[in-house]
DNA sequence: GCTATAAATGAAAGCGCTTACATAATACTA
DNA sequence: TAGTATTATGTAAGCGCTTTCATTTATAGC
């Protein structure tokens, strides 16, 4: 592979001028830079990545950590910021986190390791604290789908209460009143976020959540047909049941058809997120809208702006959800 | 960020010594390595990666090119590749080809510029003269999913000629006799190969593929739901009608429904790939399970061996795919 | 105890770039 | 046209490591 050096050699150069024609932002003639270029065209020349990145202490790389690869959710928003990174030249390295604090900790330890300009994290099980003294350490990120108040300069989030109020409210509008509501892990801030938005919605009915139809589910598939079938167990009647995303929906689909459930005939079923496969289920699951992959755009830009001082770059923060009506919800019939 | 030379002063040592614990590959005594360890520890030290890089001409990173990020599939295949990775020390790097012959050769040398020590590439669009070229340079890559005569040693793929006969042959072995195809496009080899395993199939039978019987989709739902109109369209009979990959399953499943008839009543249905939302389906589609997580197990394996010289890796070339049977494939009811 | 050998450590030269800083060439002013 | 301000180019010192080769120190053999 050919050097700088002897393209120089070639041009007739010193080595800083075929630099600089390189990342031509000082001021070179005419006459050289085409020498120079001339000369990289013949020798094939391809700057050495990791030199230009010791010597100006930018390795132009980001490190992204998700908690799986796999799954609907994370493949489009790496999808967002590979497109976006990729049009700047930047590159992006990717560990994946497992929703473990140990794992977590770990890719970020790795990724740091790696020289990364910058962070985008979707972590989940690292705690606050963690990540206020990682804001101490030179290395800058951003949070993607997390909402830390010491640190809002770097979140991008979903304002996932509304989301939740969006998906009650929807229900409520349709002439439901006994609404049942499958949770996600109350341990995490979306699901806890959710679910206040479901009471908010409630209240505004005048009604509030009960105990019996309430389930804490695990945002799993089986999380959703178990929650089903403890749900219909409780003896409580109810005409609708949200779900805090769709695979606990789709699980809850499955279950209900196995009972020998109709839906939405028997009762009506919200998810949120609107992954890929809310459209493949039957009946086609309505659910909230998740930008995520615009979210991971976002989240990319923000490194732009922040860490590459593109200056004109916009961000916005924080993302509104919005309803997706398709087959899974009816009226209510009178109760 | 505390160097490699602030480390040798504090334990009292040369440079090259602590370098040396930092591999430790070449002998140094306890006590130093103590030493030295105990000066690291306290400093917080972390090698930089660059600058290892650099001096080793090893970047340790891989490059790993996909079609897309999102989707079923390359979810998980990546999950695979970083897995083993990660748990190696070393990272990924990655880009998307979109299926198309510039991205590809762009994102080739996007990856090549960032000095990766090899190559993952699951490419579609290029051709293998492009590919034989690229091995002539001196970066190693793999292929994933593809089957180049001239570098069989690095491809791994899936035999999909099975796979495909393995479709057709389920069916028939159902008591199907009518059975339609709807292809993928078929200047991808995988499309071609699939459909000569359901030829192959047929012949079994003493059959021969129809071509009122046969449709060529795009690989996507859209597709599917095309092609089982024009099928129908035809005013051939068929029982049954075997999909080149899930999301047209999908989408000829959805339009058989809308249009009134019922699977696997009325005709059965058969995917291929077996991805996660075949699963969510309804009725749940019975299809051909394609292993890509393990391998892109196997991709990162080979490059351990032959590249990272980890030589006890044993690396499996090719895979083979096998029948999943679920709902949406019923008996043939006599014709 | 003295030499022959092996083991541990150090010195120093890069790896391929960027970037002050110094210098040479050119343009502008009066 | 000398004097100064600009602009273009060159020189060389790193960036933080690895690695060869030389040197020192320990170990063993007799």
């Amino acid at each position: 592979m050919a050097t700088i050096y002897q393209v120089s050699e070639l041009a007739g150069v010193s080595l800083a001028t075929v630099s600089r024609v390189m990342n031509n932002n000082v001021r070179v003639s005419e006459a050289t830079r085409n020498k120079v270029l001339a000369a990289m065209e013949q020798l094939g020349y391809r700057p050495n990545s990791i030199a230009q990145s010791l010597a100006s202490n930018r390795s132009n790389s980001i490190g992204i950590l998700v908690s799986e690869l796999h799954g609907p959710f994370y493949g489009e928003m790496l999808t967002g910021i590979e497109a976006e990174f990729r049009a700047a030249g930047k590159h992006v390295i990717i560990a994946a986190g497992h929703s473990e604090r140990v794992t977590e900790e770990d890719g970020i330890e790795f990724l740091l390791s790696r020289n990364c300009d910058a962070l985008i994290l979707h972590v989940e099980a690292v705690s606050d604290q963690f990540l206020i003294e990682l804001s101490k350490q030179e290395t800058p990120f951003v949070l993607l789908n997390r909402q830390v108040e010491a640190l809002a300069d770097r979140c991008i989030s979903l304002d996932n209460e509304l989301g939740g109020f969006l998906a009650t409210d929807y229900l409520l509008s349709q002439g439901h009143r006994h609404i049942a509501y499958i949770a996600g892990p109350m341990w995490k801030t979306d699901a806890r976020d959710r679910f206040r938005g479901h009471q908010r919605a409630l209240a505004g009915y005048q009604l509030a959540a009960e105990d019996k139809l309430f389930y804490e589910g695990d945002f799993r598939e089986t999380g959703g047909s178990k929650g089903l079938q403890a749900l219909l167990a409780s003896g409580r009647p109810f005409s609708a049941v949200v779900c805090a995303n769709d695979e606990m929906a789709s699980g809850a689909l499955t279950a209900a058809r196995e009972l020998g459930y109709e839906v939405p005939a028997d009762f009506s079923v919200m998810g949120f997120d609107n992954v890929n496969f809310a459209y493949y289920t039957y009946p086609k699951l309505s659910t909230i809208d998740y930008p995520i992959s615009a979210m991971g755009h976002m989240a990319a830009r923000w490194v732009l702006k922040q860490v590459y001082k593109q200056s004109s770059i916009a961000v916005q923060q924080v993302f509104d959800p919005h309803l997706i009506a398709r087959d899974s919800v009816a009226e209510a019939t009178i109760t």
